[in-house]
DNA sequence: GCTTGACAAATAATCGATTATTTTGATACT
DNA sequence: AGTATCAAAATAATCGATTATTTGTCAAGC
């Protein structure tokens, strides 16, 4: 059953380009954990539904069961991990369904996110968004180099969190986070390049140039049909590629 | 997401309406624990923005760390508790802005979900609406008697997420879950009696009945403004009572 | 008077060991 | 052959004690 090889818990690197924000660098165990194994998850590194194996993965981290607990814990409330009471924690599955689901939502909630976040955000607002999209568009994504495809994946993700970033409501930021990190992880997963009937760096300036004019429909318009031209995509390669 | 989570009344009233599929419930002590808590912050007996001191709650429940942090991590993924590293954990504070964006995100979440329930929703979620419908209705609210409260708030909750339950999209019901639970808090904690000019079991009735009739415009108005009036209305205590 | 630093108390985080539960596997029985 | 039963192994949950970090206090120095 245990199909995941938890031996590729070893070489799990930590300190990417995403590190961090207001990181005092003195975090504790279970956080430096959650980090790690989020990382995992969204990467494709832990099979997705594979069992996590208390005992294996605190020998792979060299961690007491305590911080390792915690970590899990948190990735529970990312959606990426599923726990049972007595049967322990699970790599949340992948499935076709699921993926309609987080594009959906990611349809239903950014958008709407976007377009409060136009009605109130303010200049800084634009200006971040500007230097968000600047920076995406100048990281190329080389299918020959991994880390470039995790500093664009981080960068896009920067960009799309900043884009909703005015709108004022946390609990709608802190959804639509939950929602972008599951999106990952399809597109790290199955994803390595985009079709080529797309300019995804043309759909990103289009959204940005829309919600900095504070054009709403237009905005948001462009907004959802690139959250569901990736939806398609992905979909697509999920049914190629089988689910696991 | 959630394993273990119904309707848990802890001490008093056992034996719940909740027709339970899922009967894990209560398993461990870390899920005890989790449920205990909640009801006592959703109650307001742990009062919002108050620091939880470990070695207090560790006495205080009789137990060791590990279950009570179990627990906690459990209660921070339902928005009511606040963690930071080496800090520890705090309640959930509540606040206008945070009472306006949870009504907010219900109306636009809520009904959403509503939208979907319609067009996918099979017989037996018409029936299901029917008897959270009929319960609820039966249950009178008096304030003399806690445990009517208890009882009401328990059907109350069950007839709304009974309402969405049809959608097929299980992030949006743990979303819309989460966010009943914020609004549960405020009026029980600010022990509201509904307006004068409110007749509650009746829009109750009419959301039900435009739902199962499928009328998805006139559902998801009434559900809109039943939502929104709830908000209006704690709003107001909650600037009468003051914020604490 | 105010800041700074050292120290002590309070609190959080982690560990190693123990207990409880689930899963596995062998055996006996129909 | 299939199934029920029970013990052993695997795994998860919990505990008590230890370590690490933060917070509070007070005296020295500016």
């Amino acid at each position: 059953m245990d199909s995941a090889d938890d031996s590729s818990l070893g070489p799990l690197t930590e300190g990417g380009p995403s590190a961090g924000f207001l990181d005092d660098g003195k975090n504790t165990i279970g956080s430096q954990l959650a980090s790690r194994l989020r990382e995992a998850i969204i990467s494709g590194e832990l099979e997705a539904g594979s069992k996590i194996n208390l005992d294996k993965a605190r020998k792979t981290f060299n961690v007491s069961l305590s911080p390792l607990r915690e970590g899990l814990a948190r990735l529970i409330s990312d959606g990426l991990v599923e726990f049972q009471d007595n049967r322990g924690y699970r790599v949340a599955p992948i499935s076709l369904a699921n993926l309609e689901e987080v594009t959906s939502l990611r349809e239903e909630l950014e958008v709407f996110a976007l377009r409060e976040s136009i009605r109130l955000g303010d200049v800084e607002w634009e200006g971040n968004i500007m230097r968000a999209l600047h920076r995406l568009n100048r990281t190329e994504r080389d299918a020959a180099r991994p880390e470039t495809l995790e500093q664009w994946e981080a960068l896009h993700r920067e960009f799309h969190l900043t884009l909703i970033s005015g709108c004022g409501k946390p609990l709608l930021l802190h959804f639509c986070s939950l929602l972008l990190n599951l999106n990952d992880r399809y597109r790290r997963v199955f994803l390595i390049r985009t079709s080529g009937d797309r300019n995804v760096g043309q759909e990103h300036s289009e959204i940005a140039q829309g919600a900095v004019a504070r054009d709403v429909d237009y905005a948001c318009e462009k907004l959802r049909q690139h959250i569901h031209r990736t939806g398609t995509n992905l979909r697509n390669h999920l049914a190629t590629k089988g689910i696991a």
